[in-house]
DNA sequence: TTCTATGCAAAGACTTTGCATGCTG
DNA sequence: CAGCATGCAAAGTCTTTGCATAGAA
């Protein structure tokens, strides 16, 4: 049921180390095709509506899978809304915490001028700027 | 099953609205006697321990109740590790992401020295950095 | 007394697992 | 052919809900 071939894609999930099958394609198409921000429950839908023949489970162990390899990341910025970022560098967020929607800031948009000490016996593995926003009233 | 009138504690309570009843005045003395990140799970066997007697319905009913009314907040930083943080105010936080655990940083330590122009019709509600550490090698 | 809080167990959402079948190399 | 991936349904976790009882003002 592959719409399309996706060299592209099958390129970037071997060069991952992702054997690239049908359903992973699949998963990989809706999720990398350009930066967004997505629930598991939301790739099986848009796979079902395109057709796509896949399991719930399946989406989630390839979405596991494409945690570990590094392709995406998990984010929880609220319990109810767990969700996967195509971009998988790091990089900070806008938060519209009534709709939940992201909008990612590039991370040469920011700057950190201080940063206190870091504690004993660790040192910095990323840092991520949260900017929630409202409405304006 | 009160060990202590804590009355510093009820007056807390009541000047967020809440009425103070046996159960959210021990939930209350677990989650805000300190500044830490606990979940639910963990107050629940903190009370049971101690001896009082609260069900599991109602320590996620008082969290969501304390929270509403802005006593503390929840922190998800991980979908596995839901976390109500007794310090309801804007600050930062180191993240230990093997261990999950949390060391919050005043707000005054960090300084942004720029931010991306905020989306049409929006206003900045918090600005929250998350700093993920890992153990040095 | 009247209204709200509590406790229990059942229901619910989301995610993972076990195992047989199918596909990949 | 050997090994990994998939699908389904069942099991798990964490959280919420419904309703009867108990408690607070």
């Amino acid at each position: 049921m592959s719409v399309d071939a996706s060299p592209v894609i099958i390129e970037r999930l071997e060069a991952h180390g992702i054997r690239p099958t049908r359903q992973r394609v699949d998963v990989a198409r809706v999720v990398l095709d350009a930066p967004r921000h997505v629930s598991a429950d939301q790739i099986l839908s848009e796979l079902r509506d395109a057709g796509c023949r896949v399991s719930r489970a399946t989406v989630y162990n390839t979405l596991s899978l494409f945690c570990r390899q590094g392709l995406v990341r998990q984010l929880t910025l609220d319990p109810e809304r767990v969700v996967y970022d195509s971009t998988p560098t790091e990089h900070h967020h806008f938060y519209m915490s009534d709709t939940g929607e992201l909008i990612d800031i590039d991370p040469g948009a920011v700057s950190l001028a201080h940063l206190p000490p870091v504690p004993e016996g660790c040192e910095i593995d990323s840092v991520e700027v949260l900017v929630k926003l409202k409405r304006k009233v």
